[in-house]
Formats: C-alpha cells, structure tokens, sequence
DNA sequence: CCAATGACCGTAA
DNA sequence: GTTACGGCCATTG
C-alpha cells in the first residue's frame, strides 16, 4: 500500500502534548513498518511549509534522540515547552514518554486509519 | 515529464 | 561500542 505524506501527518497530528513517538513507531500505525525512513522525507517537507500545524517535534529516533540536523535545538526547545525532559546528548526517555501504544489505540477506537 | 531528493531502522559482522 | 547495507517511495524542481 503505498504511504501518503498525509498519511503520516496524520498520525503525527495524534502524538498528545508532552509525549513522542519514534519515526518506526509512527511508520508501524502508518501500516508501513519498514518506513521509518519516509516518515523522515515526510517531516523534512514540513521545513518548507507545514500549513496544517504538524507536531514534527514529537518525533524523534528508536533511542529516543533528537535525529532532525536542521533545528534539534528547536526541537529541544518545544519538547522541554511541553514538559519533556530531554538529556545533553538530545535524548529523551522513551519508556517515559513513547506515545505508540496511546496513540494506536486511539486509531483502533477511531476505527482504523483515516 | 522524470531524476534527484531526503529528520530512519533493523540486522549483521 | 562501530560500520555497512537494503528496504522504503511521494514529492518536487
């Protein structure tokens, strides 16, 4: 099935304030699991305009660091905005603040992806 | 139109 | 802990 950028936006849109999700975590609930990389290519696009107001913050790698090049001190800044903890090394907890299970049940109450 | 372009992850050595 | 590699594919200049 092929992935939309809508597609992960929309999942995006559902990480709640305070709470993140990793790129594989929100390509899992996409129903892609092997492309965590295009979620990347789809939260790089926000750079250049991101209308729809897309938490792109909230989403950070597997170990839970900050892996965006262009703004992690911005990023960093909105997390900790929120509440999020996030170390010297760009890292949050992820045991603390994963929001994967959240968020998929709130898709699986919402009746499926869209 | 079409080739280049990208914020990743899991596995394996 | 490290490097390497394959999977992934819509968007855009």
């Amino acid at each position: 099935m092929p992935l939309t950028f809508e597609d992960v936006y929309r999942v995006v849109r559902l990480i709640p304030k305070g709470r993140v999700m990793s790129y594989s975590g929100v390509a899992r609930l996409c129903g892609a699991p092997r492309s965590a990389r295009y979620v990347g290519f789809a939260l790089h696009a926000l750079l250049h305009r991101n209308p729809r107001g897309v938490p792109w913050w909230r989403v950070v790698n597997v170990h839970g660091r900050i892996s965006n090049i262009y703004a992690p001190l911005e990023q960093q800044r909105r997390l900790e905005a929120e509440g999020v903890q996030v170390d010297e090394a760009l890292r949050v907890d992820m045991q603390r603040y994963d929001a994967e299970e959240l968020v998929a049940a709130r898709l699986r109450t919402h009746r499926s992806l869209r």
